[in-house]
RNA sequence: GGGCGCGUAGCUCAGCGGUAGAGCACUCGCUUCACACGCGAGGGGUCGCAGGUUCAAACCCUGCCGCGCCCACCA
């Protein structure tokens, strides 16, 4: 036991409690007996630093983690980075590259750079997971993983060999995305569309047999030079007689059949189009379909996007763009450019590099996306994954159903490297490393292993087990797997979810995890998504710097309601900062008052103010039981917040204020310091999981505690007080409805009342008696003998009034009265109403039917003893 | 072109079939012995619009209007 100090410093605090708890172990799975309770972290990129995306998806983690560890589970948030393949080779390379000597990595080779990239990760790659300390998460960083360290690459690479084995993994040469700024193959869901306002261009090409020209249009006249047909409408009459015909192409002067594919769409362009079959999706589609047309495929460009030597020779060299203006140039210069008009179109983009994507032949990895769907969709739709909340499904499901081949080779150096190799003659070996491809091979051949790695979300999807032991039979593996929750944001649904699910169930035979809890985005204050360019994002750690861990944490809780984008108003953080000193300066008053109650159960109180809060604190305790089940994250601050602020520290500490005074009876006082401690103790558990910093430091300064509050033990109360939670709430209506009466006739503050009951029956005018202190203290008015006038409060079946010395504001008063009398008999008429229409006492529930007809009598009555005052009045 | 979501107090959001709620902001009091990051008392909403279902609709249905997001091969 320390005492409280008069102000709450969060920095002081954060830092020791966090390392304490650590080091103590407290953050590691110690229970087995008891059920385990699982999450795995969404590894951030070791590349990251703490965004405010982070904090919402790891303060709602650990506020589950907690909540459970207080609830007796065996906790374990498993934690640990991704490699970040294109992210990480990225930043070591723009660091080469500003470095004193301005190296890359083509110049250090291979070997050296990966060399340097794991220097990086050893001295650079720990930001995050320092920043994630802060924020309080309680993960197990004894068992934390790299997706690159030993043991996952094994499980990276046994997938890729399993799979191949099955034939569900495969090399194929295709149209792929390709960056041509990180000289890569990228997936489809790395491909981000943008609309531009760009030109489409008509271009005539001749007709071999000299009788004309077929226009045709297009928006990349670049690509022309690879041009291998042109297609039309099978139903097109223009073209009708072309079909079969051919034409020249401009500038190349290959002559190139015309075809029928009823892709073509007769009314946009010109009716017809131009194929390179070798640069557009549809285009290789349609040559798919025509096979017996030869169609050439041509790959016009170098990786880098600069046109390569299919090309005719003055066009060899140039970028892509100048390519197309010189395209441009030529056929005006032949008179066979017809117009140029703006169009407004989609252009790929990559999201990394910000290029625009070309659709680039090559050889590279697939996996049959599409097959292992089957199970992780089936998944879903029985309910063995349920993902919160629910609208996401359908997301799920239209993606997983329309599934394509998933392109998982990169052209990097930094990632796991693919496990095939290849014989002189371009066979392919795969197993998990050299002596097996070498046996696959046979002895005498030489062989050379594949330069690529893998995509980072193929090491990602394993994440849920490779992070356990697999492919090693562990005792984690067995007790942690299948997780309980996935929280995660909705936008990594397809890059994340879904490949874990695919991965999980076909190398597990069972769902990585129970439930998907999926959040929105947080944006700043006016709805705008948070990014450094517009320079309004929020950096977390300063909020934590200026309202504590645990603020932020609260804010970020209460605003988090089932999914919906949080627009963050520091304010907000703020106003959580006022909570976090209320409930400080709450702990430091019981704690000069002598509070102190240490136990799980509560103990018995006699008097109704005791009574009632033990109510409170299991009705509080129930409705957070309630809110985290069903992912309500708002709900659980929301009700934390009130009953600390408006019902402990408003009412209780309040009302236990005369029961503790000087003379009071000393058997209450103890009773009451009891209570008092126990109340507050739960407090203390109940936010736990969400302001776990300032909890643990006031559950410590308390009293001396043999465990810590991280540990304790989540409040069990059964217990039945009725009768003192209509005393306590008969109470707080009367002090309630005194203190309205005195502001609004002007009656000074400070100024102490006496009162005169009338028409009281006993059970009130013994609480009246018992409460004496209470009404003394809260509402300033005492007993007192008839005296005539004054202010009339009328309160569950009395009226009270209290006399004034030469009434201060008649008028006042008056105006009270009836207003109060009209909104009483609004009420009153507005129920009779609803009782005397046709057939709602018929049809409406008999329990709306009762409430109506008692609300209506009460209100009435209200009205009635209103009424009656404002004749006193005159 | 499909699909999803959102429009409730000045702001940010709960409520999703029974007399409109919270936080912040606002107004008026208050050096009341835990707390002015506070205490007490207030003001403020025809729940986007129009129909429909129902004894009863912010809540269910239909159609509009306005925002936002995702997916998609019209060059």
């Amino acid at each position: 036991m320390t005492i409280i100090d008069k102000t709450f410093d969060p920095s002081e605090i954060e830092a020791r409690l966090y390392a304490h708890w650590e080091a103590s172990g407290a953050f590691r799975p110690a229970r087995p007996d008891a059920q385990p309770f699982t999450i795995v972290i969404p590894p951030p990129n070791v590349t990251g630093s703490l965004h405010l995306g982070h904090a919402l998806d790891n303060t709602l983690q650990d506020v589950l983690i907690r909540y459970h560890r207080l609830k007796g589970r065996d906790a374990l948030w498993v934690v640990g980075t991704d490699h970040a393949g294109i992210a990480t080779q990225m930043v070591v390379e723009r660091q080469l590259a500003e470095s004193t000597q301005g190296t890359t990595r083509q110049a250090m080779g291979r070997e050296a750079f990966v060399e340097t990239v794991w220097d990086w990760k050893r001295t650079s790659g720990s930001t995050i997971t320092r920043q994630l300390r802060r924020l309080g998460a309680s993960c197990d960083w004894a068992h934390e993983r790299f997706t690159m360290d030993e043991g996952f690459s094994k499980a990276v690479t046994k997938v890729f060999v399993e799979l191949h084995r099955q034939g569900l993994l495969y090399r194929a040469k295709r149209l792929v995305n390709w960056d041509p700024k990180l000289k890569t193959a990228i997936s489809d869901l790395e491909v981000e569309f943008r609309e531009i306002d760009g030109m489409m261009w008509h271009f005539r090409y001749p007709l071999e047999d000299g009788s004309g020209f077929i226009a045709i249009a297009t928006t990349r006249p670049e690509t022309i030079l690879g041009d291998g047909a042109v297609a039309v409408n099978p139903d097109d009459e223009r073209y009708r007689h072309l079909v079969g015909k051919r034409c020249i192409l401009p500038i190349v002067g290959r002559s190139i059949p015309i075809i029928a594919d009823s892709y073509v769409e007769a009314d946009f362009g010109s009716g017809a189009v131009k194929i390179t079959a070798a640069h557009d999706q549809n285009d290789y589609a349609i040559y798919l379909r025509h096979p017996d047309a030869g169609i050439p495929l041509i790959n016009l460009m170098n990786p880098d996007a600069t046109m390569s030597d299919a090309c005719p020779p003055d066009y060899r060299g140039l970028d892509r763009y100048a390519a197309r203006d010189k395209v441009i140039a030529d056929f005006n210069a032949l008179g066979l450019l017809d117009k140029a008009e703006p169009h407004r179109h989609q252009v790929p983009y990559g999201d990394r590099s910000g290029v625009v994507i070309e659709p680039y032949l090559t050889d590279q990895w697939y996996v049959d996306a599409a097959t292992l769907a089957q199970p992780a969709l089936e998944a879903v739709r029985s309910g063995a994954t349920q993902f919160v909340p629910k609208t996401w499904e359908k997301t799920y499901f239209n993606w997983m159903e329309n599934i394509q081949p998933w392109c998982v080779s990169r052209q990097l150096w930094w990632g796991h490297r693919i496990p095939a190799w290849y014989g002189p003659d371009g066979q392919i070996f795969v197993a998990e490393d050299e002596a097996g491809a070498q046996a696959l091979a046979g002895p005498d051949v030489a062989l050379a292993r594949d330069e690529d790695v893998l995509d980072t979300w193929f090491s990602s999807a394993l994440w849920p087990f490779g992070t356990l032991g697999w492919p090693d039979e562990t005792a984690l593996l067995a007790r942690h797997y299948p997780g309980d929750v996935l929280v995660t944001g909705f936008d990594i649904i397809f890059f994340w979810v879904a490949r874990m699910m695919m991965q999980g169930l076909h190398f597990m035979g069972e769902v990585p995890f129970k439930t998907v809890y999926c959040h929105g985005l947080v944006r700043d204050a006016s709805g705008a998504k948070m990014s450094k360019s517009k320079g309004n994002s929020v950096d977390p750690l300063v909020l934590i710097d200026k309202y504590g861990a645990d603020a932020l944490r609260f804010t970020l809780t209460a605003m988090e309601s089932q999914g919906r984008d949080i627009k963050l108003d520091e304010r907000r953080v703020e106003g959580y900062r006022n909570f976090a000193t209320k409930l400080w300066n709450a702990a430091r008053f019981c704690q000069s008052n002598g509070i102190g109650g240490q136990g799980i159960a509560p103990p018995p109180a006699t008097q109704a103010v005791n009574r009632w809060i033990v109510g409170e604190v299991a009705k509080t305790t129930a409705a957070l039981d309630a809110a985290i089940a069903a992912f309500r994250f708002d709900d659980y601050a929301e009700t934390a917040y009130q009953f600390v602020w408006s019902r402990f520290c408003d009412w209780y500490l309040e009302l236990t204020k005369p029961l503790l005074a000087e003379g009071a009876d000393a058997g209450i006082a103890a009773e009451t310091r009891i209570v008092a401690g126990w109340a507050l103790d739960q407090i203390l558990v109940l936010l736990h999981p969400v302001m776990p910093f300032i909890t643990e430091e006031l559950w410590h300064r308390l009293r001396y505690r043999p465990y810590d509050l991280i540990l304790a033990q989540w409040p069990q109360i059964a217990f039945d007080v009725d009768e003192a939670a209509g005393e306590i709430n008969w109470l707080i209506g009367l002090v309630s409805a005194i203190r309205s009466a005195r502001t609004e006739v002007n009656v000074p503050p400070g100024a102490k009342l006496s009162y005169i009951v009338a028409d009281a029956d006993a059970a009130t005018l013994a609480r009246l008696e018992t409460h004496a202190p209470s009404l003394a203290w809260l509402a300033r008015v005492t007993a007192g003998a008839a005296r005539g006038g004054g202010v009339q409060v009328v309160h569950s079946g009395a009226t009270y009034t209290l006399p004034l010395e030469g009434v201060i504001d008649l008028a006042a008063e008056r105006a009270r009265l009836e207003r109060n009398a009209l909104a009483a008999e609004k009420d009153r008429d507005g129920l009779a109403n609803r009782l005397a229409s046709p057939g709602f006492v018929e049809r409406a529930k008999p329990g709306a039917v009762d409430k109506a007809r008692a609300d209506m009598a009460a209100r009435g009555a209200e009205a009635e003893r209103l009424r009656a005052a404002l004749a006193r009045l005159g």
